[in-house]
DNA sequence: GTTCTAGAAC
DNA sequence: GTTCTAGAAC
């Protein structure tokens, strides 16, 4: 009870950084909402989202998209849900309402905001940048002038701090507002250029917005290409070019398109565990917890306990129905890896005690050996399913494995039987307890046996 | 693997 | 009305 207590605690102090943000250019004829949707300009945003979530896993921030137009966030919430894949949902959210006022309104904290304004460094077109003039009046003005006295660039990112005695940083907590200058395709306003630089302008100012939040709060001063550079146009097209170059993620690796194609469905969401097999070393400590040539060992997104980690070869192997006798050296491998780790786990928690083994259908690819604390306390432990792929027959421990290999030299199971399992009545692994029959008695049970060890 | 949701079970 | 499950979609 207590501990849980402390973990409530622990993460509502934890300051997650937020960026609250406009729809850059959709506002005031540049590019109407419907024909920005119709023309993809969403696109552009999702894009350098996903790029950059990809990037920065383990920084802890939210995204807040704030429009007064809820049609707008429709339209950047559908392209999202399309194209997201297994990103985390709270790091990228849409909220109806103003931007000055995200603290008063709606409770959200964001530490930077996005504002457009023109190349002149002064109140766009549109609403917000009035009122953020209007907010912070001269010394606004004269602080923008002293950062940047050449005019600004579309595409680029101006970050300039709030006065601490002004309200937007006393009670909304604002204490930095990047200001862009965005693509501009309105004919009356000046420099109106084509759909098609629009929309490559486009992705640039947001790739620029999510560097210059990278930036600054990683404590590195962030730093316009203009205030570096003096041959601006030089600098645009080589940024423009190196970005458009480097851009491996739509590429398949070799490597993986080696693989036969998944049987289950085509969202690729049962591959997920191939990336830490082919690069563990671009992940986060908090997803590998260690990596050599051979093995890697993650902690699992889901953890069905306290401590839940996966024992995985780097070796290209789908499943244990393609083990022969000649792995077996592979899964006592595995089993000494396993055994190293409950130790180290052991050692933060002397409580804890493990099981480590396999699922009998696993449901992602790669061969993994779970390693599991036996408490099962966990907000991811939610169904039957999760449930009894751990505490029945269905979970099978490394040594059982190790025998059918050496008496079979080779781990066929009736899939059809091992899936019923799934099904079975809930049952507590550790008591003869009457059978409990929804999943949140059992976890008020377990948390009792937790308190009891 | 998870999330979403309709409809059953309570 | 709310809780819970199970199946489809991703």
């Amino acid at each position: 009870m207590s501990l849980k207590f402390i973990n409530k605690l622990k993460n509502e102090q934890k300051r997650v950084v937020g960026l609250g943000f406009p729809s850059i250019s959709t506002n005031f004829g540049d590019f109407p909402i419907d024909i920005a949707a119709e023309i993809g300009c969403e696109i552009h945003l999702i894009k350098a989202i996903k790029e950059f979530l990809k990037l920065h896993k383990e920084f802890d921030f939210k995204l807040i998209l704030t429009e007064q137009d809820s049609k707008v966030l429709n339209v950047f919430e559908l392209k999202w849900k399309e194209i997201k894949d297994d990103l985390e949902d709270f790091k990228f959210q849409t909220k109806k309402g103003n931007l000055l006022q995200l603290k008063s309104d709606l409770r959200i904290e964001c530490r930077f905001i996005v504002v457009e304004t023109t190349w002149r460094m002064k109140p766009g077109t549109n609403q917000l940048s009035k009122q953020i003039f209007d907010a912070l009046g001269s010394k606004l003005h004269e602080e923008l002038k002293r950062l940047y006295p050449k005019p600004g660039i579309v595409g680029e990112a101006y970050p300039v701090k709030v006065p601490k005695d002004s309200d937007l940083h006393k009670s909304e907590g604002i204490e930095q507002i990047i200001f862009v200058v965005s693509p501009n395709m309105n004919p009356s306003r000046p420099d109106p250029v084509s759909l098609e630089k629009a929309k490559e302008l486009l992705k640039k100012t947001y790739d620029s917005i999510l560097n210059a939040f990278w930036e600054l709060t990683n404590g590195q001063e962030y730093r316009s290409i203009t205030t570096i550079k003096d041959n601006v146009q030089e600098v645009s097209a080589f940024d423009i070019l190196m970005k458009s170059a480097s851009k491996p993620s739509s590429k398949i690796s070799p490597e993986s398109s080696r693989r036969t194609p998944s049987k289950v469905g085509s969202g690729g969401w049962n591959n997920v565990l191939l990336p830490y097999c082919q690069k563990p070393e671009m992940f986060p400590k908090s997803e590998v917890y260690y990596y050599d040539n051979e093995f890697v060992i993650i902690f699992d997104k889901y953890p069905k306990a306290k401590n839940h980690l996966l024992v995985i070869p780097r070796k290209q192997i789908d499943n244990i129905g393609e083990l022969k006798k000649q792995n077996l050296e592979l899964v006592r491998a595995l089993k000494e890896k396993g055994q190293w780790v409950i130790e180290k786990m052991k050692q933060e928690n002397p409580k804890l005690f493990f099981r480590m083994g396999f699922h009998a259908v696993p449901s992602l690819r790669q061969l993994h050996m779970h390693v599991i604390s036996q408490d099962f306390i966990s907000p991811s432990l939610k169904n039957k399913k999760h449930w009894n792929s751990f505490t029945t027959e269905f979970f099978i421990d490394v040594e059982e494995i190790e025998r059918i290999l050496e008496k079979q030299g080779e781990v066929k199971f009736n899939k059809a039987y091992y899936e019923d399992l799934l099904k079975s009545p809930l049952k507590c692994h550790l008591c003869d307890a009457k059978s409990i029959k929804f999943i949140p008695d059992l976890k008020k049970h377990l948390e009792e046996h937790w308190n009891e060890s």
